[in-house]
RNA sequence: GCGGAUGUGGCGGAAUUGGCAGACGCGCAUGGUUCAGGUCCAUGUGGGGGCAACCCCGUGGAGGUUCGAGUCCUCUCAUCCGCACCA
């Protein structure tokens, strides 16, 4: 691509060419710098202005999910969000609102460190470097960012508040009296006092020192548990299971990974499980992102039932239809369940314990495929009773059931379920109906209707008649013996109601070095302790060597880089009873925890005696919809999930603490789509620079070799990157910004073609020309008033672009302005523009294209920037049209337009309707049946 | 399998409550300006038929509701995304 753009003597000396773009861009981003146009102030504290001049505007935040500072730059799809926000940004400042806008950098976390290990550099020096280089690309685009406000998560100033976070959830539990988070203190004062008990019972009084301890470390919202991680050596980190490959390898490297229990620090989410699903009914997000918030909460209601185990102790299960109770044939339990840790029958223990570590050993991936070909599982020679029927069915163990879901064990229902029905079939269990399928199930297998049930193909799962309960619930619908059935557990005290979630704990330890302390140390018994909030922040140390242990050997135990910094491990200090030592916690915390909370840190980010001022808390995110919250957040769809719900779940903390005011962060959330481009492979499949590929009759080459074309996600690996850079000077930021925005509404993914932005470029040029004289850099403004219609498009025009930005319809909000560019050369022609019209138009344009805008407001003879100038207000009776052209049917095809003025009414349209030739002609001689008539839109003839 | 979305010209896309399908832009065509070029200007551009006035067809496919359907309903096909032995 070619971005030389000299000027030629042939060119008007004024014309708006990429190099005149380029100067006007730089000049207003210098002035804004100078003048601090985009400061926004708080109403208290250090960023308050001193002249009262906040207390009347209302406050509008909007926030982009902050980038991590990668050292290989921008590309143009990552400006996108960027781009949109700052346009609304742009358009309710011009609404009079004080707007909260700003950028941070989420600095913490492993593509930094990995950065820095490859380039051999300090992660704190590379991750300066690239915060600078993202910076300087930013400002170019003109994003109008407050950056006194910028945060970066790896700065000290910051994570300190990220270590009192940690504090709280450490020092709080979840009260399920209050449904809401509470300090532990508080618990130890009823405890002490006597007005409450123990949550997992005994008596407080009775118990020793470290009996409390263990009782109060077992509710806090973090807290350290033995779980089962994904360790893996060579990489020396715990992985997540996304990141290890069938094969049980590493996704990095491909190294093997052993699964084994870790004691590591969690995160008490799971309590929240409600709150996080019921808070999404207030959040303007879209459908589909509340559906997959929901899906991986994933609330199932059923019923707990216990079942005896023949010989002593109790089982329990979870199930979500208990009506098919009466068809229990076996009970299953999951490898790791604890009834095995028992003794069992001595001719069955040895294929247990063989299968038990068969399942110990592979990924849960792998387990998932294994099953998936063929279920396994053993008998374990145990047998469970009915705890309605007293009958004695066989306790299996198979790797289909998971110790992580419900109880670790289920009732084995075949008939009605898939998964019972293939372990069923596969191991030879007994069957036994418990629903009747309807007639229709029964021939689409291509069965006679009540078929005995070994000729079933497969489980029925759905509802309807019950049977085989040998009388008790025969013959009624499911649906109600369902709630029967749990109340007679409740009656005999073998079960009840229960709730069960997908939602796990949060598993927050990190063996890395690249991320904030953990605000704990251990005493000399290994008991976690908090680290008072006085003496935070606890300043990450600087290490030599900060990559990661590695370890070809499996069974090394994991050791962080942190432990390698043993002066700073090993430490003295006075925790409330004298100086003692301590070892310090050596993992850091995970990348999520600075992106859960910076967005608080935005609105008050210098304070170093609260996370946010309340007052300013308030302020900002008291917001306009139910829930409160930052009004709008965009980003990208991938953190649909995890950063979301984690981000919802710190701050439903700090609000039951009472550390913020609002329930929910994020009132309207907003996920862009990507840029995709071009990407062609040659024949071996290797993708090929995408700049170097030129086309020839249909087809591309590559250095003279025919390659393939596809479409894909802009990005390194596809080697279709456009730098913005490279667009800028070819032709403006302003162009580049419109382009994005033009290209298709703002959720939706968009194929970048560079040679189409001439498209919005050519509109730039014709907005200057309206306002300035190419040949002689004269305003080409006159007084005259505008003629009628025009001023009415002028109007109309302001009406659809105020609807569109608010919706975020920022295409159609530029193709308005297009049209009006239309209008105006066709009713003016080559004369000037008339003032209100330029006003108006430079105006609306402002927050799409803010040089330009700034450029021409200024040349129209403003002294204030466009930034603060009020939005054209349209005038509802000029919005309106004075003309309409009403469409005439005959049958509901269109046969002829005629204009009319608005509002005539129904008679008189319908007479000017017969009036017109074509009409006349058509209806001649024909029956008119019906004859429709909706004002200012059509006339309908229906004929016989 | 479950959940969520999306299908409109050569391309990106537009179309309040059901009411003139294809706004706006790219591309393409023709003409102009220019020594030349196009990141310039103008006009045209859904498909088919006709000299023309006009006519027919047309929003993935098939039905339906309606005076009238891109829009509502039923079925169906295709593509994309998320989750996935969740009992």
């Amino acid at each position: 691509m070619s971005t030389e753009t000299t000027a030629t003597p042939a060119l008007p000396p004024y014309r708006y060419t990429a190099e005149l773009a380029n100067e006007i861009e730089e000049r207003w981003r210098r002035r804004w710098q100078e003048r601090g146009t985009y400061l926004t102030p708080n109403p208290t504290g250090d960023l308050a202005e001193p002249n009262g001049w906040l207390a009347e505007r209302r406050a509008f935040y909007a926030l982009d999910m902050f980038p991590y500072p990668s050292g290989s730059g921008l590309h143009v799809g990552h400006p996108l969000g960027y781009i949109g926000t700052d346009v609304l940004a742009r358009f309710k400042r011009m609404q009079g609102f004080n707007v909260l806008h700003t950028m941070g950098y989420d600095a913490f976390g492993l593509p930094a460190e990995r950065y820095a290990v490859d380039t051999g550099q300090h992660p704190e020096v590379t991750t300066r470097q690239n915060i600078a280089n993202m910076r300087r690309q930013l400002a170019r685009l003109g994003l109008g960012h407050d950056r006194r406000r910028s945060v970066a998560t790896a700065d000290v100033e910051f994570y300190r508040w990220t270590q009192w976070i940690f504090l709280q959830l450490f020092n709080s539990w979840y009260d399920p009296e209050a449904d809401a988070a509470r300090p532990v203190a508080e618990l130890v004062e009823a405890l002490d006092a006597g007005r409450r008990e123990p949550p997992g019972g005994g008596s407080w009084a009775d118990m020793d020192g470290e009996q409390r301890a263990a009782v109060l470390d077992g509710v806090r919202l973090a807290y350290l548990d033995d779980v089962t991680v994904n360790w893996c050596p060579a990489l020396g980190t715990v992985l997540a299971n996304e990141e290890v490959t069938a094969d049980g390898l590493s996704e990095q490297g491909n190294f093997p990974v052993y699964r084994r229990p870790l004691r590591q620090w969690m995160m008490r989410i799971t309590a929240y499980a409600d709150r996080l699903l019921d808070g999404l009914d207030d959040l303007e997000w879209s459908d589909s992102l509340k559906a997959m918030q929901r899906n991986w909460i994933g609330r199932s209601e059923g019923a707990r039932v216990e079942f005896e185990v023949a010989g002593g102790e109790r089982i329990s299960v979870f199930t979500t239809r208990p009506d098919t109770l009466y068809g229990v044939t076996f009970v299953v339990v999951a490898p790791e369940h604890p009834l095995l840790d028992g003794d069992l029958p001595a001719e069955h223990a040895d294929a247990v314990a063989a299968y038990r570590a068969r399942a110990a050993r592979l990924s849960d991936r792998q387990r998932e495929i294994g099953a998936a070909e063929e279920p396994s599982g053993v008998f374990t020679g145990l047998e469970a009773i009915h705890p309605l029927t007293g009958e004695r069915v066989p306790i299996l163990t198979a790797d289909y059931v998971l110790m992580q879901y419900g109880s670790g064990a289920v009732m084995g229902v075949p008939a009605g379920d898939t998964r019972d029905f293939a372990f069923a079939r596969a191991l030879g269990l007994p069957i036994r109906p418990v629903i009747r399928p309807p007639a229709a199930w029964f021939a689409e297998r291509g069965l006679p209707p009540d078929a005995p049930i070994d000729d079933w193909p497969d489980a029925y799962t759905g509802h309807g008649e019950s049977i085989g309960s040998g009388g008790p619930t025969d013959g009624r619908p499911s649906q109600e013996v369902a709630r029967e059935i749990v109340r007679q557990l409740e009656e005999r005290g073998t079960g009840g109601a229960q709730v069960a979630y997908k939602l796990r704990d949060w598993l927050f330890s990190r063996q890395r070095y690249w991320g904030e302390p953990i605000p704990i140390v251990f005493d000399e018994r290994d008991r976690p302790l908090a680290v008072p909030e006085s003496q935070l922040p606890i300043v990450l140390p600087d290490l030599e060597d900060f990559a990661p242990n590695v370890d070809a050997d499996e069974s090394a135990d994991p050791v962080p880089p942190l432990a390698r910094a043993t002066d700073w491990v090993e430490v003295e200090l006075d925790l409330g009873d004298g100086p003692k030592r301590y070892r310090r916690e050596t993992n850091t915390m995970p990348q999520w925890a600075g992106s859960c909370w910076y967005y608080l840190r935005y609105l008050d980010p210098s304070n170093d005696r609260a996370l946010v001022d309340p007052e300013i808390d308030r302020y900002w995110m008291a917001g306009s919809g139910t829930a409160g919250g930052v009004d709008l957040y965009v980003g990208g769809v991938e953190h649909a999930v995890l950063h979301l719900l984690y981000a919802r779940f710190w701050h439903k903390v700090l609000y039951d603490l009472g550390h913020v005011g609002t329930p929910e962060p994020f009132q309207r959330l907003f996920n862009q789509g990507y840029v995709q481009a071009a990407a062609y492979s040659d024949e071996r499949g290797f993708y090929v620079e995408a700049s170097e590929v030129v086309e020839r009759d249909g087809r591309w080459y590559h250095d003279g070799r025919p390659v393939q074309r596809s479409y894909g996600k802009m990005g390194k690996s596809l080697k279709n990157s456009v730098t913005p850079d490279a667009i800028i000077e070819g032709y403006g930021a302003d162009a580049l910004r419109l382009y994005e925005l033009f290209l298709a509404p703002l959720d939706q993914d968009r194929p970048w073609e560079t040679q189409g932005i001439v498209g919005v470029s050519r509109f730039l040029q014709r907005v200057w020309r309206a306002v300035v004289d190419e040949d002689t850099g004269e305003l080409r403004v006159s007084d005259d008033a505008p003629p009628r219609e025009l001023e009415r498009a002028l109007h109309r025009t302001a009406d659809s672009v105020r609807r569109d930005i608010d919706r975020l319809h920022f295409n159609t909000a530029i193709s308005a302005l297009m049209e009006l560019v239309n209008e105006l050369r066709a009713a003016v022609g080559d004369g000037p523009t008339p003032r209100v019209v330029a006003e108006w138009l430079v105006a609306m344009l402002a927050p799409f294209a803010p040089h330009l805008g700034e450029e021409l407001w200024e040349r129209l003879g403003h002294a204030e920037s466009v930034v603060y100038a009020p939005f054209p207000e349209p005038d509802p009776a000029l919005v309106a049209a004075e003309q309409v052209s009403v469409a005439i049917q005959v049958n509901g095809k269109l046969r002829a337009v005629v204009d009319v003025a608005a509002g005539t009414a129904k008679d008189d349209l319908e007479a000017a309707a017969r009036d017109q030739p074509r009409i006349a002609e058509l209806l001649d001689g024909a029956e008119v049946r019906r004859v429709v008539v909706v004002p200012d839109r059509l006339v309908n003839f229906v004929v016989g």
